[in-house]
DNA sequence: AGCTCATGGCGAG
DNA sequence: TCGCCCTGAGCTG
């Protein structure tokens, strides 16, 4: 599941259950043990989230930082902790809560000098009030690669995944291949404001709808969506099913290693 | 039991 | 561009 919302979402209820208390830390899977031993008894004090990098921060100088890439979940529950499976790489459990992180990319000990080293190498963030479009526009204003690659490079807007990527394209009717530099100034205004909105929704509502109200299963008088991944979509993993909107069969194709979806009648070339 | 696929990203060549 | 890392669900036998 994790796109940029759902970093965000999952910084929020790490805060929710554990900020102001000492967690027990574990790592039951042992990768994360010498750490989880040194963060064991301190105060959470912050949690934050910057695309799709979730960081926790331990008496106010110590941070985990977290990855989950394509396998990483994250499990709460109430205490008391049942006895937790062999892959939990960190648990925090205190009076009240526990969490298991399971199958992230990265969690790893780091500084403020290094959190801070994450955040230069990402681009603005659509969930970020400190975000900066600007910063998006201009690189994406002078590349020849296609939009669809540069909203999936988070060195050019980062907490866009491959499920956003595809709707925000849909609903601007934009060809997926278009070049970056292609893009209108006007364009890009409207994406990075959609993308604003549509994150957000997905925060609060911890899964990625975007099918606009007069496009709904109900409104169109269809049955609702097949896929189970969450949320009501247009493309995304709609390959050969019609359009919500022309009734074109919704494409499909490889773009750098990931499955791209695009309407070939509402974004064409 | 073994294969495939997934909302990610890195380093080697 | 490719192979590789992380895990688990949903198939196929």
């Amino acid at each position: 599941m994790p796109e940029g919302h759902t970093i965000h979402r999952l910084a929020r209820d790490y805060a929710e259950r554990f900020r102001g208390t000492a967690p027990l830390v574990t790592s039951p899977q042992g990768k994360f043990s010498d750490a989880a031993e040194l963060l064991d008894g301190a105060e959470l004090t912050a949690t934050d989230a910057h695309g799709k990098h979730l960081f926790l921060g331990f008496r106010d100088s110590d941070w985990v930082h977290i990855h989950l890439g394509l396998f990483g979940k994250v499990a709460f529950g109430p205490a008391p902790a049942p006895p937790p499976t062999d892959t939990v790489r960190l648990r925090l459990v205190n009076d009240t809560a526990y969490v298991d992180l399971r199958g992230p990319t990265t969690c790893a000990l780091i500084t403020g000098t290094e959190k801070r080293a994450v955040h230069d190498r990402l681009g603005p963030d659509p969930l970020r009030p400190d975000a900066d479009p600007g910063a998006a526009q201009e690189r994406i204003r002078r590349s020849r690669t296609s939009i669809a690659a540069l909203l999936m490079d988070q060195k050019t807007i980062a907490g866009v995944g491959n499920v956003y990527r595809a709707e925000v394209l849909f609903r601007h009717g934009i060809d997926p291949y278009r070049a970056g530099r292609d893009i209108t100034p006007a364009e890009w205004d409207a994406i990075w404001a959609d993308l604003v909105t549509l994150m957000r929704d997905g925060v609060r509502d911890n899964r990625i709808d975007t099918v606009r109200p007069e496009h709904t299963p109900e409104a169109m008088g269809r049955p609702p969506r097949v896929d189970d991944h969450g949320g009501e979509v247009y493309v995304y993993r709609r390959t050969d099913m019609p359009c919500h909107v022309c009734g074109t069969g919704i494409r499909t194709a490889d773009l750098a290693a990931r499955n791209l979806f695009w309407c070939p009648g509402c974004q064409p070339a």
